[in-house]
DNA sequence: CATGAATGAGTTTTCATTCAT
DNA sequence: TATGAATGAAAACTCATTCAT
């Protein structure tokens, strides 16, 4: 009937983006049905539509969302690292951390494009190329300065990315190792793999 | 009403089976609906359950048959083949050729598991663990005798995998690089990364 | 394929109406499917057309192969039967063993007339005013030769054939009370209903 | 597509219940489907699922409401009344007008049992054991007195129960007899049976 | 801003029945 | 006679969405 005592429309909002993002997490987003959503944040599905448009309109706020917000931290992660070395360790040490504190988003992101409709879809693949286009750059130049053997710049990057991706999928922040040694075993591996040499920041 | 003349069990069986993959591959296992499936087939729905015993065991049969049909390929590739480095090689190519030859496979066997059943699931997951276990031997192998430098077994196996598996989210068959020109590719960068050499068979 | 080693027509028809009858008793007319009778019997669906024209047909014959049976039976048992008095202890006792041997006739002929299409219902309807007339015919002959008090016969000879009916909805064959002694109680409860006196063949 | 204007929740739902009884009477609860339903109170199919959890629940909820008001409406009819031969009579009269007025409970409550999942099912049961148990408690009350003969109390209720619900499966309100003319020859019937003796309130 | 009742199209699955083999 | 593959209609139920209150 009228607004619950202590209902907030904007903690609302951001209740079912959270919601939202756990059960497309879960189920997908074809298997999350809006009457899940709403029971998740104790609403009656029909209240969802005073603040999202569609379901559909929901999935491309969380997915467009985490791609704008993961390329402004990138950039300022990499915002006055100078040379490729140090920004090729600076990318896979952020793009990692960034990913292991959101297992959700990522999945969402990976297996969820496919489920947007068409224009929505080409915005979300333009910011994810716009992304990916930092890493290429950065292993352009280092192989164009004789410090990375790079023999095909789109192919490398999409490999390092998958590998440092795929991480997501299996880290537990309980696990055996925590973020850190497992960011400092990819940034060994990555940099092994482009040249041959240990990282320099690891003092050898 | 009843049996079209010249239709077989069998043949309609597979169809369904193809166009079940097809199908979940463009819109997920929840998207696909069972009237799409059964008209690109050319049968009533209803006629697909004297072919399938549910939705569920249709993608169950999918992902299974993907993983033993994978899983009895290495075993073969593998055959004979004596020594890390060998191995190790002959397993980078293998993934690879097998994964760039089937892409739907691979992405729904990574992307529906979430909608097999606990029971299904748990088969399929041991499913997997089997296979990789295979490479993570490799690595174990190879850094006990010494040849590679393998910090971490576990991590190092599933960061192999993910790059080797990622291929096939890009890959397109008549793209710039051909499917031997991307496996060369990897074949360098992942012995690289274990070993800072170039990989025996590439002469140099 | 072929027909089945040691399979018969007849055999196999009245095998359909023994697991008919039953399925029908435990789920009803709607509730059990073709399927279901086929896995009972060890066909498949589509085979049960040799034996039977639609499922309905099938329900026919049950329930009208009861009523001949019936009907056929209580003639023989009130052959050369003199008297109302004789004839009604006759009917009691024959109706109520007849019913106690056939639990699933008795509730199937009862529950499921509504099932049967407006003709077939007509035809078994006539068929049990026909059974239903012997009693009523017996209560008439009875009343007037004053041995019965009836002050009305149709409503008379529907409550003593619901109270002889109901009997088999919890009779138990290996229950406290054996068929003879309930078919004793009821002659007595009957007779006394209606003349105030114990059964005549009691003894008393 | 939303609330019709003057569409109110309570009133649907007891329309639903009261075309659910109607239709269920009719076609059995396995034979109607809630798209007759539906139609029926001028609904779409889905639309019922505001009102209802499940087809089940439905079948439930008038099953057991039904035996819960003739409970409740027999304690009503006995209270106060005292001594084995009137409460035997009251209860006469009560059971036989409550049912003569409810012909489609009645029907619906001795057919469907067998519709009910075992839950639902094993609950109806005990009601009924509830209600069935008062008429016992009488006729053993009254044997003790030496004021019926009654044999075998279960099986006695049981008949006189079975007699009296009967009718409701032939009455017809426009009939022959009405219902006080009926209900007044089963008290007659009933008690004669039982004790020789013309019903007290008769006054012969 | 929330509710509850509604829609209409959709879901997976089952059904009685048919008929070429 | 039996099978197995098919039909077309229907089943119970769910869905995203709308809107009067």
């Amino acid at each position: 009937m009228a607004r619950k005592a202590g209902s907030d429309g904007s903690r609302t909002a951001e209740a079912i983006r959270a919601a939202g993002l756990r059960l497309i997490y879960e189920h997908g987003y074809e298997g999350m049905s809006l009457r899940d959503l709403a029971q998740a944040v104790g609403l009656q599905p029909g209240s969802l539509y005073n603040h999202i448009a569609t379901k559909q309109a929901l999935l491309f706020e969380l997915v467009s969302g985490h791609m704008c917000a993961l390329t402004e931290a990138l950039d300022a992660a990499l915002a006055g690292v100078e040379g490729p070395l140090a920004r090729l360790d600076a990318f896979v040490a952020f793009h990692l951390r960034y990913h292991l504190d959101r297992k959700m988003e990522v999945f969402v992101n990976n297996s969820e494009l496919r489920s947007l409709e068409p224009d929505n879809r080409a915005a979300i693949t333009a910011m994810r190329r716009d992304y990916e286009r930092r890493l290429a750059d950065i292993l352009a130049t280092g192989a164009a300065e004789g410090v990375f053997v790079v023999p095909d710049v789109p192919v490398t990057s999409y490999a390092i990315l998958a590998q440092l991706t795929g991480v997501a999928s299996w880290y537990q922040p309980d696990g055996r190792l925590n973020a850190e040694a497992i960011i400092a075993l990819h940034r060994d591996l990555v940099m092994h793999g482009l040249t041959g040499r240990r990282i320099p920041t690891a003092g050898g």
